[in-house]
Order: C-alpha cells, then structure tokens, then sequence
DNA sequence: CATCAATATTAGAATATGCTAATATTCTAT
DNA sequence: ATAGAATATTAGCATATTCTAATATTGATG
C-alpha cells in the first residue's frame, strides 16, 4: 500500500502512514463537512453575521446592511451561502424576511463561534 | 449614527443597530483572529493536516505527504500557511524537521477540530 | 391586479487560493 | 569541504471568492 514513500528517513514509522491513511478514511466525511463550515466561517462578514445571529436570534437583510455598513447585494449573498451550508433558515414574516440559526445547531454554532 | 437606513420596515428596532454595531466592535479583534483561524481549518487537506496532528502529536512533511498521497511542496506550502497562523510550530531532529500542534492551543485545538 | 418594498440573482472585475513543475535552501553526515 | 536528503520557495496557471452595479423576483397591501 504505501509504495511511494517521499524520503527515506531512517527511523519511519510506515505504520503511521497506514493507520494514518484508515484515520482519514474513516473520518472522511466528517472532515469534508467540518471543512465546509469553516469555510463559512473563514469569513470576516459572515462570521459577523453569524455572531449577530448568536447575540440577536433573528434579522433581516437589511438589519444586518445597517449593522455591516455594507450593501443589500453582498449580504444576500452571505446569507445565501450560509443558508446552503445549513448554518441559516429563513422564514417571512409579513413583508422582511428573517433569518436565524436553526435550533438543532444553535449551541453546537454557539460554542464554535464563542467557545 | 444610523442615518444610512437600508429599508423601511415598520416594526424595524433602531435599537438593534446600534448595540449591534457595537456589539462587532468590541468584538472586533477576536472575530477576526478567529475567522483566520477558520479560514485555515476550512480547507480540505489543511483540516485533515491538523487532525492527523491531533492523533500523532508530530509528524514531517514526508510522513503527510505519503499519508495524505499528496507532492511535498503543496504539503509544505499549507504546512507555511499553519505555521504562518500559528496553529503549528516546528523543530528540527536531525535530518527531519517535525511539525506540531503547540502545547498551548493544544486542547483548544482539538476542541475545535474534533468537539 | 398593480404597485412597491424587500430580497435575490446575475455578470463582471479584482483579488485570493491551491495546485504543478522547477529550483533553491538548509543541514547532516561522510 | 562536499554530496545528498529533506524541506522551502517561486512562478505560473486554473479556479474560487467577494465585491459592485444592474436587474429580476416575490409577495403584501392599497
């Protein structure tokens, strides 16, 4: 299996290269969705919004536009992401809509983002 | 201060773009240490990187490179970027140089990655 | 149902990211 | 001293990210 070593250190330990490989097999798939959420959060704005989210349960676009100085436009789009990542719901109320972080997440992002 | 309104929803809470400004504001350094934080973990190979630190306490560049089946200079390159963060110190033992997860940030570490 | 407020989407530009391939650097060990 | 092993750096390319500016969509409400 581990044909291809890099270099030829003397005192390697090929078992780590094979439990190491298991180790990420096996683990693959959480590291690929962790990776994703903090990629989300890798990011200045977003992590902002997220940390509002935390401090005021729910906001609106425009809420988060004054809060951020920032445009409607670049917001959206935050929000869009962060919602395809599942880190965001949103719901309408009467004419704004509200975003928030869902419940079933909402101490394990407490504890990322504040921990 | 807030003159710079985004919509005009009626139920809107004035109030909230204040404390919320200010909320960013104290919080401002640490947001942002902690999106570059996030944003290093937020990457495929880099999050693997660091749970396989997790694991074996220090590794070289060949040991990642035979495990993570990758070139040495894009192991090398993210191993900069760790480092660079602070997620990572080194120390060369002879011919190798070892990588690993500084003493200090060990536990928070492994409570981010793996929590 | 027509209007308008709120939000979403899109194209496009500037910058950032992450790889390959090649080369450079740094030490060890002879 | 010097050769070679281990690692680092660099340039360059392809792709991804994030903004602006413009436009589209959606649904509440007169």
């Amino acid at each position: 299996m581990s044909e291809n070593i890099k270099c030829c250190r003397v005192e390697i330990d090929t078992n780590i290269i094979e439990t190491g490989k298991k180790l990420l097999n096996k683990k693959n798939r959480l590291i690929s969705s962790k990776s994703k959420i903090f990629a989300l959060l890798g990011n200045d704005v977003r992590l902002k919004i997220m940390t509002l989210f935390i401090n005021y349960k729910r906001l609106c676009v425009c809420d988060l536009s004054d809060i951020l100085n920032m445009n409607q436009s670049p917001i959206s789009q935050h929000l869009r992401k962060l919602k395809d990542g599942e880190l965001l719901e949103n719901k309408r109320e009467g004419m704004t809509i509200f975003y928030f972080i869902p419940d079933e997440i909402f101490d394990n992002m407490q504890q990322i983002i504040e921990g």
